[in-house]
DNA sequence: AAATTATTTTAGGCTCACCTAAAATAATTA
DNA sequence: TAATTATTTTAGGTGAGCCTAAAATAATTT
């Protein structure tokens, strides 16, 4: 195993970049990771270059980052902490789904692969976390299921809804009025070419959302 | 609630302070601090100015610091949030005894108070840790129970394993080796006077045990 | 292509939590 | 009590991770 210790900040940077690069394919503009950890573009400039120094990240002045292997190796088990955390804060201490990002966010950080790999045995090695995302094994391995979005299916289709993108407080506020939430079945009752908004029935009541929305509900086509 | 945000640092201090003040009851020395947080006197000296500052503690040039009241109820909410994951970690993820505390050490400056108290509901409110001390509540208060160790007893007289103070990887060997644990039932056979080594009785094995380890070990006398 | 605008980097500063060396004070021993 | 030793504090310095302001480079408009 490549143990190379990170401080919490660079485990912050480096899940930044790996998910702004799309799994390692993109290159990453200094400004976008700025704008994701609200940190001004001069200093993530410094972190680039420490990042750099270290062969996690590959960087040519002016030109973007873009994530080695190692700093996706590394990235993954970042990401696997935060999601085996999600499931337990969600499925053991009963936290609702918008509780639970934040505090898994600090809990990520804890260095123990030992604990880790223990809380992941004792939750019975889930293969999701509570917004539907892949949790990735020991190896960094975890099934990427590409899904559509509400948006994506055609009138009278139905859907189960699998992943929710945004963790917004409100946009979870939203999802609970309409009674939305992980395994919820949607019809599509109709699209409006207008603005891109789309009626669906959920439970028997029909409502219409946004594009926007539409786009953020990721769902699996049944 | 007192909502004075600290960081890792600020928390390890004060906790170390609280401990070493004997719950609030003793001024404690710069040298003191230095040596269970291994920083140097001069560094220690900073950060008692800080926190005293900031009235955690309270600070008179050359003469020692003692804790606040203040001081105190953060320093058992913090000593709360170890021993309850450290009993997380021991039951539920079943770590053995020994390698619980550094894990605790981290987890225990995750700061939601929401994740404390679930946590806490989890584990069904234990009143000890895995090392038998006692479980701060939510409110700080706690069962001080004033235990004896096994130098205590007289011969014939028979104890129950309650705490372990020394926590060593090496005297946790021992213990194992001993098949001492918390709840382990003792029985004093005799007493040397020569240099205070005691004979006991354990699972009807029968050893000599030097001393220091006799008082390393609390027990309940029954 | 030149000018303008946007992005990224450099330069220099700041705070936190550490350090060493030296000075100040307290405690101990002769 | 004076000298010695131990403890604590001050003074000045370091790296990590942030900042602002200005310079360098890239991208977009005119």
């Amino acid at each position: 195993m490549s143990n190379i210790k990170l401080s919490q900040t660079e485990e912050n940077y480096l899940k930044s970049i790996f998910h702004l690069s799309e799994f390692g394919s993109k290159k990453v503009s200094t400004n976008s990771i700025s704008k994701i950890l609200n940190i001004e573009p001069a200093s993530v400039t410094d972190m680039i270059k420490k990042l750099s120094r270290k062969k996690l990240i590959y960087h040519e002045k002016y030109k973007g980052a873009s994530i080695s292997k190692v700093g996706i190796k590394i990235a993954l088990q970042i990401i696997r902490r935060h999601r085996l955390w999600e499931v337990f804060l969600h499925d053991k201490l009963k936290f609702k789904w918008d509780q639970i990002h934040e505090i898994a966010e600090e809990l990520e950080h804890v260095s123990s692969d030992k604990l880790i790999d223990s809380l992941d045995k004792f939750l019975k090695y889930p293969k999701i976390d509570p917004h539907g995302d892949p949790i990735p094994n020991k190896l960094g391995e975890f099934n990427f299921i590409d899904k559509i979005s509400i948006s994506d299916l055609k009138i009278d289709e139905i859907g189960i809804v699998s992943r929710i993108i945004n963790e917004d407080e409100e946009f979870f506020n939203l999802l609970n009025k309409l009674n939305i939430e992980i395994g919820t079945e949607i019809k599509i009752i109709d699209k409006i070419d207008y603005d891109g908004s789309v009626e669906i029935k959920i439970n028997s009541k029909s409502v219409i959302i946004s594009k926007n929305i539409a786009e953020n509900i990721k769902i699996t086509k049944i």
